[in-house]
DNA sequence: AGATAACTTACGAACGTTCGTTAATCAGAG
DNA sequence: CTCTGATTAACGAACGTTCGTAAGTTATCT
């Protein structure tokens, strides 16, 4: 299927330049062909930007779900930290974290509005999921015991900076140090003394 | 000085829509003359955007050396958590902050090179700073016994996600909810028990 | 003080280039 | 023949930048 072809590049020329940094003709030029031939297969730029996005949402919720939904022991230190190199393997496999880390907290002006959309629901039932699952941790006094909340944000938190350094990234030992180190602090201050 | 009201009208364009998105007639706009005349004050876009970068970075270095240097105390329980706050205190006093971390790690490609030198001068800087108060901390027996390395790291672990909290933020409650609960977990991973 | 020179700041006009988009045309496959 | 996908041509608009110029400010010298 060409349209893939032509949303792939569009994912990395997005990814590098941002939307209004990525042009048309780079895309089409990736693909092989001119710029005016993307529009047999999509309505604009816009409408290629939010398929990617789309896309690039899905795949990471679909891996996020099936990690969830695939384990099958109740180990908190193996679960969480494993969620962690999941995070860190999706970097360096696709491109669509990236990219959807970029336009989920610095989305195009005037797309804010359908990116919200997008962020919120992937937000919202990943949220949902950790949470439950650090009610049941804590009820079989596995965690230090306070409301789930509060070790579901403070993970998210990790997750968030392990991301961060992924982007910024020049280095691998350094973000495995990184990593680490968050990780050690983190589990130390959920887990029961 | 005319200088400054260009820099301030440049950084609130860059801000939200990125140094490709952001066109030379709007900051011009912004400040009441014609493009053309931004080039008596600057010799062009990149000259712009490095000096505003350069001054977001000085402000924000400054503001934080300053912080640590003002601390008379040796509690790092108050030190740290003032620390968030003041973060969070510049996020909504300035624009400066979120262009920083915006092109901190979504640089202009052809710029990457000249941000990244600040974005090392910094974080070497501060990462030197708060390691060293981090080692004392943990000398006089009031934080749990590690390389310093490990909790310096896992604090601008901590800060990072806030920051992108204030990034994406909508609601105050929610974002202090997060730093509630990243600085609780932070706080017992790193304490004595 | 007054005249002159130099510098600063702003503007209109125009430069060449690129942008995203539309329309008409054409090749190939079913 | 029809349909799908790619091409060429062309569009108006916006981009960053340069030029010449005019007005205003500052500095220098008699």
């Amino acid at each position: 299927m060409k349209s893939d072809d032509i949303k792939e590049a569009a994912l990395k020329y997005f990814t590098i330049h941002g939307y209004e940094g990525a042009s048309l003709s780079q895309i089409a030029e990736e693909v092989g062909m001119k710029k005016q031939s993307l529009y047999a297969h999509f309505r604009g730029k816009d409408d290629l930007f939010l398929q990617v996005l789309h896309d690039a949402k899905e795949t990471e919720l679909l891996s996020k779900l099936q990690y969830f939904s695939n384990l099958r022991s109740s180990q908190p230190e193996e679960d969480l930290y494993g969620f962690l190199q999941l995070i860190v393997d999706l970097f360096q496999q696709n491109e669509q974290l990236k990219f959807w880390l970029r336009m989920s907290f610095f989305p195009p002006a005037h797309l804010q509005k359908e990116v919200d959309l997008e962020v919120i629901d992937i937000e919202e039932k990943t949220q949902a999921l950790l949470q439950e699952k650090f009610r049941k941790w804590i009820n079989e006094g596995l965690l230090h015991a306070e409301h789930p909340r509060i070790p579901t944000l403070a993970f998210f938190g990790v997750v968030d900076s392990i991301m961060l350094e992924l982007v910024y990234m020049s280095d691998t030992k350094r973000l495995q140090e990184k990593l680490e180190a968050s990780w050690k602090v983190f589990w130390r201050g959920i887990s029961i003394r």
